[in-house]
DNA sequence: CTGTTAGCGCCTTCAT
DNA sequence: ATGAAGGCGCTAACAG
């Protein structure tokens, strides 16, 4: 039934069956210029039949254009992957983009783009925070590559476009409640990731919302969170068994939350009556804890779409805004004391 | 600073620059030929001055191998979504392939290769279930495009290999954990997705443990559960407000577990006392839940590492041994009965 | 070890 | 509306 491996069927195959020339069938690949609709039956016809499908490499070589969008990840993990590249795809799909994925590995930010996603390679990039380092992306900016940074503003000068969302407003929000709601007073932070905008933003929404309200800033209400859940823990753990006395935790994010819930949970304390615990991202799991989790909600797919959607504009007609600034919302749950 | 786009260097301008021919350049690239070390040491200076990159487009063109591997989804969602790529990815990585993904979209399984995944715009595809229906898998196939189905079979007859895991066992194991056990007598099935195979063999697996017990099947006791937390949720009030009785639900994936648990809660039914809930897949979420959820660990990281070596195996050699299927574990936590 | 020369498969003026 | 011919940038024999 099968022939020799009749090494895959070129655009010439194509032509002499439908009996015109390579420049017809060309035409009716692209759909740029006029064809009769009687031949371009034709051709249609030859080309199902023969199974045709047109070599992208040969068609990107001669269009200088490869129809396929980069995005650099610094890792694929957590809750936050997942929406994240839904939203991208979704736009990429529409817009008829491939999309072409890659990581920056365990050993951290890089300081150059990986070959395969260098120049030309790809019409545009996708960095999302954690992936380059400021050098990196000033490298692939001066290899003329249109670029959009996720989650993470440019280096000082590049006017290099950059999606991500509110952090300190909401944080801010989100803590006054407790303050005002709840009438807590003494908040333990939990820090984010030390290069991390997000971290960096959230923790300053966190001490404007103390001082506006004449809290203080308590150095000792502060330890590290890291955004996962065995070093919040270990935080609370320690802040417990060294007698720190507070009555709620900003622990940064959804996954520091649950640290701190299992620390909490661990040493007795009950929530949100004695502690109350919040988070931020309004991950998956947020609703199934127990008790359920007060957050902030990250429109991390929206996040992914919009990056996509400004990325090809930048592609297309070479310019695109600089910040889109998505807003988060407050969700109110119940780890906060606010009742089911 | 900038010139006038001085459009992208290409292997002649390092070569000129350097004082040697192309196809000097060229070996120093693909590094396949010996160069001496001096004229190497000249190119590689060439090419850092030049910021050159080497277009993909044409590498690929001359010589016939894309070096990228398309992933074919059905949708990006869920928490099984991102540990399967980053096993995936980790492997494509270490062997240099670039990873292209797309989605079949809200239509459902398609009857043909996405234009972008076709032949020749890739070295093989990884398919999952559900993107592709038999005639979609077999036209790939006919194309001569290397294939590995994820927790999907071949259509027969089509030697297509394929790695999965192991479903029936580990059910069986499950349900003849809470009977043997917890001595549940009336198990509740929640089937999975019609024409999932994973869904299958679950619920072959409770129906074997039902058997070989000398329990009944009670029809009863078999409802949808699509492995989504809603429609189990329905599932579970229905079989509730009807009076059917029963002490257990396996609930055919976690998703589905935590749609039973809601309804469990909200009937005032306690877990897992009066019943007892388990799920299947071990996500990120069936540690958290309340209680922590009994349920199978499905090694998904694996299965896409397992799946990735696989295609590139069979796209460097022509042959793959045909069925992969890998373990999956029991784990006991309390929403079976077991103690803390 | 290095230079020369054909293509790889398609798009795109330029004529017709 | 269609055909002819050159070129996109690189690799891979083939000579030397």
């Amino acid at each position: 039934m099968r022939r020799k491996t009749p090494s895959a069927p070129t655009i010439h195959d194509v032509a002499k069956k439908a009996g015109v020339s390579i420049s017809t069938v060309s035409r009716v690949i692209t759909r740029n210029v006029p064809v009769s609709d009687e031949v371009a039956a034709r051709v249609e016809a030859a080309m199902k039949e023969l199974k045709y499908v047109p070599r992208a490499a040969a068609r990107n070589l001669a269009t200088r254009r490869t129809k396929t969008i980069g995005l650099l990840l610094s890792e694929i993990q957590g809750d936050f992957f997942a929406p994240l590249l839904a939203g991208i795809e979704s736009v990429t799909d529409e817009h008829g983009y491939d999309l072409l994925i890659s990581t920056a590995g365990r050993r951290g930010p890089h300081d150059e783009l990986p070959p395969s996603l260098g120049n030309h390679n790809t019409d545009g990039l996708l960095v999302f925070a954690g992936a380059l380092t400021g050098d990196g992306i000033a490298h692939g900016h001066s290899l003329g590559l249109p670029l959009v940074l996720i989650h993470q503003s440019p280096p000082a000068g590049l006017g290099i476009p950059c999606v991500t969302i509110e952090n300190k407003a909401a944080t801010h929000h989100l803590v006054a409640h407790l303050i005002e709601v709840h009438h807590r007073q003494r908040i333990v932070l939990l820090r984010g990731l030390p290069h991390n905008e997000d971290a960096y933003w959230r923790e300053m929404g966190y001490r404007e919302a103390l001082t506006t309200r004449g809290l203080p800033l308590d150095p000792a209400l502060v330890a590290p969170g890291d955004f996962s859940r065995q070093v919040a823990r270990k935080s609370i753990t320690q802040l417990l068994s060294d007698g720190v006395a507070f009555d709620a935790v900003f622990a940064g994010d959804d996954e520091a939350a649950i640290g701190t819930l299992a620390a909490l949970r661990d040493a007795g304390k009950r929530v949100p009556e004695e502690v109350a615990v919040v988070g931020f991202d309004d991950q998956r799991l947020a609703a199934v804890l127990t008790p359920p989790l007060t957050t902030v909600h990250a429109p991390t797919e929206e996040v992914g779409a919009r990056a996509a959607r400004k990325l090809i504009r930048l592609i297309r007609t070479g310019e695109a805004e600089a910040l889109t600034l998505l807003p988060s919302q407050l969700v109110i749950r119940q780890s906060c004391g606010c009742p089911g």
